[in-house]
DNA sequence: TGGGGATACGAAAACGTTTAAGAAAGCGGC
DNA sequence: GCCGCTTTCTTAAACGTTTTCGTATCCCCA
């Protein structure tokens, strides 16, 4: 490998002129600054990224958080397009993203904070895990830059999707089509949910909505087999929901299979609200109407703070970033308007629809 | 940050020693061992990786080459599926994966080799790219132990998935259920693809199946909107075929679109395959009969040889491992050897198939 | 009594950078 | 001819490790 001693001997100058030079200083001079940047090109230098961490403490290296119990993480359609993102912001900022993680050979820690601390990371990004882990929280507690996705800790940045006003977009449309029996599968408890759940709450009572206890079940995220029993449960009461809404796209897929093999259509009898917008929903007939999250947004937000905290610590302030989805409109969810109107005011069966 | 001085000083010893308690060397006294191990601990003290690095020339980090040009990389299942089985596998063995890219603010060279060098990767894997741009040719051709996925070249460890007895499979288990027109829509150009028509037609041959030049079509990789086109093209034939095999899954569900569109139902009407096994194929009605590649095994298979290429250089074999995958048999392809021997022998039209 | 072999520890150089401090040279102005 | 200023370059220390080699101590056995 060749160094700088080595370009410095090639060209009759000290190591400190050669590293000046290669770093644009401006107290070399024009000519031996060409001569050496040429030298250093036709020896093939690279620079020592650890001899440069260890004298700078600084390593342009962001340390990614992506816990992968469940095999959740990467293979995440939601987190790998914000990871995706992320990695393509930073990227182009001149910093690398290495993953955290908790085994030890080379650190010598077996912590998450240890990992980081041996690393140098300049800051870190946690993306993915369970936020209410012990070795999370001496993480967020650490003086290392820190942004979050979709938690909020005390004085950590936060960037977030807009759970709150995305579920009221959502069954606000889904009202607005003219479904007054709304039932809600929610996800496994996490902040997450729970701001999707209270939302989903509020607007009903804003709308004049009445939702009953048996409307609103859980099943975990992303589990199809899950949501296919709770919308056999749902398709079973003696007034089942017009319409249901997923936790996420993946599990509306298994409800939909429950609702095709109890001999109903999607949505002449019964729609269905998914949430996320992941790529395939809108490749599919019928179209998932869903809550599309605004991924490469919430990527980009989570580069760019992570950035600013790491390069201006004084002039970032603190602050939760939220980033808005939309609806998007399939065709999952029908229009029943009309039929509401031309029925009785409340508990109408419609359609061929008649579970029992 | 504290440091082995630090802890030095506290227990009265060297640093030399200190280096060697930490490090389980034999020639420092069991007490004295211990004791510098309570007080690093104690202090707070983390190793520092770019020193360790430094002075070793190993960092036990692995750059993974993950081109996201056309936004595939991360979002892509397949190979998000077999970089989440690599994390995990290196993980394991404490190493590290950081993304390689081609931006310079740290490094100082704008190449994948540069970047490599310059952060001292121990190995690497080229997991997704365009295998014949220059800078990724240059990268090969270095000394650093490299691993590449589903791609050969000279000299170059391998990890392949079967797309030969794949494809072999796939069509024989097409075969057997009675198919005696069936179509491919290949993907774009790449030794994947060249793999997979070269036995296509291998295998059509063994058959004894005849396969007309329209019924091969190219559609590039989970392009859904391509696949829907080519499927309709494939439609309007005058003898359309009984199956169609799709470059991957994603594009099979435009395929299927374009079927249900044209008032078709699968499998009844016409029967469908796809490639991979990407986990929403089986969660969806029909299930999606398919190739399943072995992400996991792959992943791992890329892991351990990289590794082993890393630890035993002299031992290790320069090879290329090949890994199975097998048909998921899901309900999309039909079983029509009934209908076959009970109708004409060729170009029967079935059941209420009859496309214009 | 002394030689020899473990055992336990230390001194110091080295890895490839960066950077503060200083020095040499050139130059204009008095 | 001297002073001060700018430009350009060097010296040397420092970052936190690892590792070679050297040395001191102790014990065993001849």
């Amino acid at each position: 490998m060749v160094s700088m001693k080595d370009i410095s001997v090639a060209c009759g100058v000290s190591v400190a002129t050669v590293s000046k030079a290669l770093n644009d200083q401006s107290d070399v001079g024009k000519e031996t600054k060409k001569r050496i940047r040429r030298t250093a090109e036709e020896m093939g230098y690279f620079s020592n990224s650890a001899a440069k961490m260890l004298k700078t403490n600084r390593s342009y290296n962001i340390g990614v958080l992506f816990a992968h119990e469940d095999y959740s993480g990467l293979t995440h359609d939601y987190y790998a397009c914000v990871l995706d993102s992320l990695k393509r912001t930073v990227e182009q900022q001149g910093y690398d993203i290495t993953f955290i993680n908790i085994h030890q050979r080379f650190s010598g820690s077996a912590s998450y904070l240890g990992h980081c601390r041996s690393r140098g990371f300049d800051g870190i990004a946690i993306v993915c895990t369970d936020f209410y882990a012990p070795e999370i929280l001496e993480l967020v507690r650490s003086d290392i830059p820190t942004v979050t996705l979709d938690h909020l800790f005390n004085d950590v940045c936060a960037v977030m999707s807009n759970n709150v006003q995305g579920m009221q977009d959502l069954l606000t449309y889904i009202w607005g089509k003219g479904h007054r029996r709304v039932a809600y599968i929610h996800g496994a408890d996490s902040s997450v949910t729970q701001s999707r759940l209270a939302s989903f709450y509020r607007t009903a009572v804003q709308l004049g909505l009445t939702v009953p206890d048996e409307y609103i079940r859980m099943s975990p995220y992303r589990d199809t087999k899950s949501a296919y029993r709770e919308t056999m449960y749902l398709l079973s009461l003696e007034k089942p929901p017009t319409c249901i809404i997923y936790p996420d796209d993946f599990s509306a897929f298994g409800g939909y299979n429950a609702i095709q093999e109890s001999g109903l259509r999607v949505p002449d009898d019964i729609s269905i609200a998914g949430y996320d917008g992941i790529r395939i929903a809108r490749h599919l007939e019928p179209t998932l109407t869903t809550l599309w999250q605004d991924t490469e947004e919430l990527g980009r937000r989570v580069g760019e703070k992570l950035i600013s905290l790491i390069e201006h610590p004084k002039t970032t302030l603190i602050e939760t970033i939220v980033v808005e989805g939309h609806v998007f409109e399939g065709n999952s969810v029908a229009d029943i308007r009309d039929q509401r109107e031309s029925g009785s005011r409340e508990g109408r069966k419609r359609g061929s629809y008649d579970p029992v």
